[in-house]
DNA sequence: ATTTCCCGCCAC
DNA sequence: AAACGTGGCGGGAAAT
């Protein structure tokens, strides 16, 4: 059983982009550590028959690694049949955190549990770097650092090979035998290959959209100036600005932010003066189309796939989380476009599948009241049948589309907000109300919903007593028993993460034989490239696999769509 | 001059 | 009595 712990150092953190390849490589073994100079094909040989006799390979973020390794040496770490193990998810699933998350970096991990002067390297290639005026951080800055001093580099990133390797015989002996390890390993490849064929993006619609909305936001500032000075549009000391010239014009803000006592101007707290002061709804304009330019649109430009990188137990709730870019926050509501630029590749299709009310059915789940998870079961709204039980009436008065449709909105946030712990204040301020109806509309919820209570309570005590919630696969889930409130939420959400990864992993086993690859992952939905002949196939055995991810009661609902287009047309 | 903090806002 | 959860990212301000 051959162990072989592996590492790059890399010119940048772009795998995909040429400029930010690797120029070295480490591994260490049980007795030694080596080092490649990746321009030399000799010690690129030596460095690939290395990782190609390993039984298990391991990286420290090896997603990374893998993607470094394939690209600058032409060699799939995934290729082998052996396994790869990532101490960074080891560390996470063996170690996992609450809120306060510690620092599941390898140095700190090999501060911790290898070598006491593990951090020192850090130190001394800064100073190294800064020495020989080098900028470390820019990209190539530690390839120049290197080539100025091979020596001591060469030295630091063995000792990262030795310090994963030392990681990983220590998480491995613990996590023998660890279901939620085994499901991490399972899901980990799939992340990988998602992030290695990444999203076709068509520029007709990036660069059509960039126009839109260049023509959005100077129309929406040019109605702006007739209100505010340019100064307060951007710029250095335009936050204080803006709040100075909206006081002016009389707009009476009153909330500050928490940290600074600053007066807030954010959507939040503008929406009261709306109606008021035409000025908010101009500004409100000019920072969405602002914000869609520089956030999703203009990093998209001149890119024919988009390789985004997921961080698989990024989340202390167990999540997946997406970035550089964030392929998990894409504008989809009120009629936004943006995802049309993401499109399936020639003569392929979307598949996008997704949980219904996936938390709807825990929370229905956990809560054991009968009533509720058959009336959810039997495939009913249950946000109008919450609308009905406040407002009275028959639940058909409030579902989607009708009269009552903005009562269930109401209903369905409360029930949200509640879930995350907010109290009447909060859901006074969200509905626009005052307290005591808050507090009302909250009594309601409570008394068709005891069974929620009755978790509720359960949970807090589970949390204050022993400092954790068990998610449905019971994996330990910690929560800090100060804000125990939080407990509910880290059981559902955290069980969500669960069912989706078994549902991931699924359906990337189902849909392969029939060319289907998932590409994205955003939390309860599953986007899959297929070719479009296989399709419909494809649709219907990605909704089963991810109904089988859980027997639960209420049962798992999908519901699934098919696009030939792009991403915005699914649903 | 570079890094970190803060605010605001997109998603689920 | 009180506390709405999980992320990532862009731009400006503050800290170093």
């Amino acid at each position: 059983m051959t162990t072989i712990a592996f590492d790059t150092e890399t010119r940048g953190l772009a795998w995909d982009d040429p400029e930010e390849r690797a120029f070295l490589a480490t591994w260490a073994d049980e007795s030694n550590e080596y080092v490649a100079d990746l321009s030399k094909a000799d010690e690129v040989e030596t460095f690939v028959n290395a990782l190609d006799s390993a039984d298990v390979l391991v990286a420290h973020n090896a997603p990374f690694d893998v993607h470094q390794t394939r690209e600058t040496v032409g060699y799939d770490p995934l290729s082998r049949a052996g396994a790869l193990h990532d101490t960074n998810i080891m560390a996470r699933v063996a170690m996992p955190a609450g809120q306060s998350r510690p620092s599941y970096k390898l140095k700190d991990l090999a501060q911790t549990f290898v070598s006491d002067d593990a951090k020192d390297a850090e130190d001394d290639i800064a100073e190294m770097a800064k020495s020989a005026g080098i900028k470390l951080k820019a990209t190539g800055g530690y390839y120049d650092t290197w080539r100025a001093y091979p020596e001591v580099m060469e030295k630091y990133a063995r000792l990262d090979a030795r310090y994963t390797y030392e990681l990983h015989k220590k998480f491995a002996a613990e996590l023998d035998g660890n279901g939620a390890w085994e499901l991490e390993q399972r899901v980990q490849p799939i992340l990988i290959e998602a992030e290695k064929r990444g999203i076709a993006l068509d520029q007709d619609v990036v660069t059509d959209l960039k126009t839109e909305y260049e023509k959005r936001r100077d129309q929406a500032r040019a109605t702006l100036t007739e209100f505010l000075p340019e100064e307060a549009l951007g710029g250095p000391g335009s936050e204080e600005a803006l709040a100075d010239s909206l006081l002016g014009l009389g707009v009476p803000l009153h909330r500050k932010t928490q940290k600074t006592g600053k007066y807030q101007t954010s959507k939040f707290a503008l929406q009261e003066f709306e109606n008021d002061y035409p000025v908010v709804g101009a500004l409100s304009d000019y920072r969405t189309a602002d914000k869609f330019l520089s956030t999703y649109i203009e990093p998209m430009l001149g890119r024919d796939v988009v390789h985004t990188s997921f961080g698989q137990c990024e989340a202390w709730t167990g999540r997946m989380s997406s970035y550089r870019p964030n392929m998990q926050n894409i504008p989809s509501r009120g009629g936004a476009r943006v995802r049309a630029m993401f499109v399936p590749r020639e003569g392929h299709s979307f598949v996008v599948c997704d949980y219904d009310s996936i938390e709807v059915r825990l929370l229905a789940y956990y809560m054991g009241q009968a009533g509720y998870r058959e009336m959810i079961a039997k495939g009913l709204d249950p946000h109008a049948w919450m609308a009905a039980q406040i407002h009275g009436g028959r639940m058909e008065d409030y579902v989607k589309g009708s009269d009552g449709e903005s009562l269930r909105s109401q209903a369905k946030n409360t029930m949200f907000a509640i879930t995350y712990g907010a109290g009447a204040p909060r859901v006074a301020d969200m509905n626009q109300m005052t307290r005591e109806e808050a507090k009302a509309l909250i009594a309601k919820i409570k008394k068709s919903l005891p069974g929620y209570y009755r978790l509720n309570k359960r949970i807090r005590e589970k949390v204050e007593a022993e400092g954790h919630v068990t998610t449905l696969f019971g994996r330990r889930q910690p929560v800090s028993p100060e804000k125990s409130y939080v407990g509910l939420n880290a059981l559902i959400q955290g069980s969500a993460a669960d069912v989706m990864k078994q549902g991931l992993v699924n359906v990337a086993e189902a849909v392969k034989p029939y060319g289907g690859v998932p590409l994205l992952v955003v939390h309860d939905e599953v986007v899959v490239e297929v070719p479009t002949e296989n399709a419909q196939h494809v649709a219907q055995i990605t909704e089963q696999a991810m109904t089988e991810a859980f027997e639960l009661d209420p049962h798992l609902a999908v519901s699934g769509s098919i696009v030939d287009t792009n991403y915005a047309d699914a649903k």
